[in-house]
DNA sequence: GATTGTGAATAAGTTCACAGCC
DNA sequence: GGCTGTGAACTTATTCACAATC
């Protein structure tokens, strides 16, 4: 029940308790122990109200005198949206962006880790880049099934991305961030995330008009 | 008017038009004339009713026959998200990301170009990325006010990232795409889009578990 | 007969507003 | 007095459903 009951968070939401997470943790090295709602809403760019609606998901509680615990709230925000046990990404596509995704994710990330990176350029293989060890396209079968892998990161070229992606479907993955220009065919129940360079920069420039 | 009808579009038909166009534009080179909504729906990963709701606010028509004209919805839409001239762009900082993001758009694409990169690394200043220049930080406000930059990328790191996006703001930039995973502080009227690969990644991870 | 264009219905997401609390 | 937690109101976005059209 608990399992299901999980499942139901959207997407925004967990994207913001994401983002609140994170800037706890800034307040925490700060020496901060609480928080307003209003000012985790400053913070993360939103309102006090949607932050308090977002934060009755997951069953904390907040004093109105002093707020937030701003370990406590990390702690239930972690425990809601990461497991316990670290989760292990591959990553396909070690060109400038997969670089950059790893780069970024190189430390300091809870509840995930990227495990594996995999590129179908022979220079690439045998190298670790930011902490992360690539291989040849070949081995992303065996590793998947191996350690269970449930989650993966396209930065790869459009062309190819599908075929990986059938290949990573049907190896067991079951959520997909998706940074190519390709709309991925999955079965029902995979999430799949487009993060959309091209249209976000598109959408940009139309606001920038 | 014609502007200020313009402006109403919100960002999610935006990015969905953006989307359509590049399909169309597939389409076109495969030599098909004329699209049904339910086709350009399945290449977009949305609905038909979605994609003609979409549609419905760019006076374009298509016949229940036939569908959409290809070449002449590609054009509206075009013409709704795209100017008539090219928009020039600005992108700040060339590390990984940012060069991810020089080589996606090095061409192919209508409507917008990144005419040039900034970054604070001396070893960077002079070369040509992708089809870009770099130039030093020193140059950017200068740049921005010959050029009438109004739209900007941001693929540096944090620390730096409000500082620029004053000197940004100042100059006269009104949209940028934020990939930086702080949340920038920008007057009213100055659109941002969040691009936060950090929360991107970890809400695949939430609905991989 | 299948599709477009669109009003109406529905769903999803956000903000309001206020009782209860410290 | 200012805050939290939350039902209710509201706003925004999507889907339905069907008359008009080819």
């Amino acid at each position: 029940m608990n399992e299901s009951e999980k499942k139901k968070m959207n997407a925004r939401a967990v994207g913001r308790l994401s983002l609140y997470r994170r800037m706890l943790q800034v307040l925490e090295m700060r020496g901060m122990d609480s928080v307003f709602s209003h000012e985790l809403a400053t913070l993360a760019g939103t309102s006090a109200s949607q932050v308090r609606r977002d934060l009755m998901s997951l069953g904390t509680s907040g004093s109105p005198s002093s707020g937030y615990s701003v370990r406590d709230l990390g702690e239930a925000i972690s425990a809601a949206i990461s497991g316990v046990q670290r989760q292990p990404v591959v990553l396909v596509g070690v060109g400038n962006l997969g670089r950059a995704v790893l780069h970024y994710f190189q430390n300091n990330h809870p509840g995930l880790e990227i495990v594996a990176g995999f590129d179908s350029d022979p220079e690439k293989r045998g190298r670790v880049i930011s902490g992360t060890p690539v291989y040849g396209l070949s081995y992303l079968p065996g590793r998947l099934a191996e350690d269970g892998i449930r989650t993966a990161v396209l930065t790869l070229p459009a062309e190819s991305a599908q075929e990986v992606t059938d290949l990573l479907v049907g190896a067991g993955v079951v959520s997909i961030l998706n940074m190519t220009n390709l709309r991925l065919k999955v079965p029902e129940g995979v999430y799949v995330e487009d993060t959309d360079i091209g249209v976000a920069l598109e959408r940009v420039a139309y606001f920038g008009k």
